[in-house]
RNA sequence: GGAUCGGUAGUUCAGUUGGUUAGAAUGCUGCCCUGUCACGGCAGAGGUCGCGGGUUCGAGUCCCGUCCGGUCCGCCA
């Protein structure tokens, strides 16, 4: 027997109990004749003591960092206690120890601020793995994994496992391939999610299903996306959307009580996606702070519902006169802002990835004043018409951002999460659930981004998401053609509005899902609109189009970013953090070096020739 | 595909308008130390300044190219 005790677990009650721990070597503190030992595995930390008889067998058998030690001894009450660490009270005085493997120094201290980059980390992860910063990470991960299937098996939902090796159909992301040795010149590829197959498991009957599953997807990185990442993959059948808001939000709910224990009680707030962009330009809105924009002027062709205040800007301040879109925010607290402040602002507007040429401010002031970088073309009455139009309170500074409505709707809302994480408005321990609900079905893609080419509909979510009910007249009395590219926002396809729906939490897209077509007729009418003649279905999509013959109940369902749900509940930006063997921004494994080069034998086996472009 | 920041000791970093032998901390090695827990003290080893080219009397420092890494835009049904 290796071990009677973890790390973790020895305590004052134990005292005087003989007993055995096996661990990795944290510290040497050596004192002459005796030796201090912090001893560590995956549930703690352990002080040994070795007394001076051990000495000479310590000087022939001498202990390093991340040596893998055995050790027998009995439980002792320290003299100095360290309240920094649960087993502090404690220390076991060694009678017999073994060294059960050796090991290299490190090139990282292995502890919780460990003096090692990501780089070298990632390289050695097993070793990064060994600290408490990064274990906690993945015992949260485990823990969310948990509490999603409890709640998942308690609600009836059968996890049923679906291929890794499918058929190529890069309507979305690119996929992944792996060439077939028995097929030559044929290729799987490996799922960007299990879509078609939890649809084709409710055409089967399984009317609950449920997955936690990788999915990939051969598009670039970032901080929160990996090539392969997991999903909590879901669908129900005889359910309508609000059936799967309520099944899901209790889901959350369960695994933020489990995890985080917080009783989230509120009931989720409801968005459609035309008031999201209205009010915070930005389909996955924070709504943990206040600030909502005013849009005081956008194009006739968006938010036909809504109010335009042009008038109230009109006037001799050409900027705003020419700009497609004007719209303002209105920060708390910030009238008092300097002009080196408020100039900061400017450049950060200007920043090639906001892409705004300017900045326009008004201060609010407390005694009721007003001070801005356009006083020369606005009376102080109109500045309080536009102040009280923005919703500005004394005290607030009201930011203004002009220019065409895509980019200027984007660079507002991104000011606006700056401003609220300037001003510490976005607070790590505060968990905000929302749904945004009735997505455009379509978006239309132009070809070239300069205008003049082509231009197609693609689905905004995907190809199997159904239009609202009220709308799929629309779209089956439509054609998709779009003849005149300037104006394909008039067009119907434009307006038909989506049976879709995204859960956010905090302003980040925790998981999206719809309500799927399941008549055969319905969804040959999708593929059509999206550019796929009958004999291109068929090739794809024959196998669903099918099976929609064959009695598909009504479904719908969704899918959660596990991953990223963790890194939020772990109070972090980087999703690598969470995953036990996470890629590079460049989508390597540092650790194996892959992917790699294969053997010349198996590109003979696989029929295949290289033939690299550059 | 694009923008931007970085690459100097095992590790994390500093390095002045271009100027003698490139530094600190930590880690590592040796010696001393009976209550430490970020132990302490003394001594020591450790560098192709990512790589290639250029400018210069002289380059870690300036210029060009390239590779690697971080972040972001495009992209991510």
């Amino acid at each position: 027997m290796y071990r009677t005790h973890t790390c973790g677990e020895l305590r004052l009650t134990d005292i005087n109990k003989e007993v055995s721990l096996a661990g990795w070597v944290q510290t040497v503190r050596k004192f002459g004749s005796i030796t201090f030992v912090d001893l560590r595995d995956r549930y703690g930390i352990t002080q040994l003591l070795f007394s001076e008889a051990l000495n000479a067998e310590l000087d022939a058998n001498p202990l390093g960092r991340e040596f893998v030690l055995q050790v027998t001894g009995k439980v002792n009450e320290r003299s100095s206690k360290n309240t920094n660490i649960p087993t502090g009270e404690i220390e076991i005085v060694v009678s017999e120890f073994k060294i059960l493997n050796k090991s290299a120094v490190p090139p990282f201290t292995i502890q919780d601020d460990t003096d090692g980059g990501e780089d070298i980390r990632m390289k050695y992860r097993f070793l990064d793995l060994r600290r408490n910063a990064v274990k906690k990470n993945l015992e949260l991960r485990y823990q969310v994994n948990r509490s999603a299937r409890n709640y998942l098996h308690e609600n009836n939902f059968m996890d049923v496992e679906t291929p890794f090796l499918i058929k190529s159909t890069p309507e979305g992301a690119r996929d992944f391939v792996v060439p077939s040795r028995m097929n030559p010149g044929q290729f799987y590829a490996l799922p960007q999610s299990p879509q078609t197959f939890k649809q084709l498991l409710m055409v089967s009957g399984y009317d609950r299903y449920y997955q936690i599953v990788k999915c990939f997807r051969d598009e670039d990185l970032r901080a929160d996306r990996q090539p392969e990442f997991t999903q909590i993959d879901c669908e129900m059948a005889f359910v309508e959307q609000e059936d799967i808001l309520n099944m899901f939000e209790g889901l959350v709910k369960q695994v933020f009580k489990d995890v985080k224990n917080i009783d989230y009680t509120d009931n989720v707030d409801r968005m459609t996606w035309e008031d999201a962009m209205f009010n915070y330009g930005n389909d996955k809105p924070d709504i943990r702070f206040e600030i909502k924009l005013c849009n005081l002027k956008f194009p006739s062709h968006t938010f036909k519902a809504k109010e335009n205040k042009a008038v109230l800007i009109a006037g001799d301040f050409s900027v705003f006169n020419e700009a497609e879109t004007v719209v303002a925010i209105a920060v708390p607290g910030c009238s008092e802002y300097s002009r080196k402040q408020t100039d900061e602002l400017t450049e950060w507007v200007k920043r090639p990835q906001i892409g705004m040429k300017g900045l326009v401010f008004i201060k609010v002031n407390t005694d009721g004043t007003f001070k801005s970088s356009v006083d020369k073309f606005y009376t102080e009455d109109k500045l309080k018409a536009i102040a009280e139009a923005a919703n500005a309170k004394a005290g607030d500074l009201i930011l203004i951002l002009a220019g065409a409505e895509e980019r200027t709707r984007k660079a507002i809302s991104d000011l606006r999460m700056y401003m609220a994480t300037q001003l510490g408005m976005r607070k790590a321990d505060e968990f905000k659930l929302l749904w945004v609900t009735d997505f455009p079905l379509f978006e239309f893609a132009l070809e070239d981004q300069d205008g003049g080419g082509a231009g197609r509909w693609v689905a905004r979510h995907h190809p199997f998401t159904s239009p609202k009910p009220s709308d799929i007249d629309m779209m089956i009395n439509n054609s998709p053609k779009v003849e005149n590219l300037d104006k394909y926002l008039e067009h119907p396809y434009a307006n038909i509005k989506a049976n879709a729906y995204d859960m956010i939490l905090n302003g980040n897209e925790l998981g999206g899902g719809s309500i799927r077509i399941y008549q055969r007729e319905l969804q040959e009418k999708m593929f059509a609109a999206l550019g796929m003649d009958a004999e291109e279905q068929q090739h794809k999509f024959g196998f669903l189009l099918g099976a929609f013959e064959y009695g598909a109940p009504p479904h719908g369902g969704l899918a959660f970013g596990f991953d990223r749900l963790c890194a939020i509940l772990g109070g972090s930006e980087s999703i690598r953090d969470f995953i036990a063997f996470p890629k590079n921004n460049s989508g390597r494994d540092v650790m194996l070096d892959a992917p790699s080069t294969i053997d010349a034998k198996q590109f003979e086996e696989l029929q295949i020739k290289l033939d690299l472009k550059g």
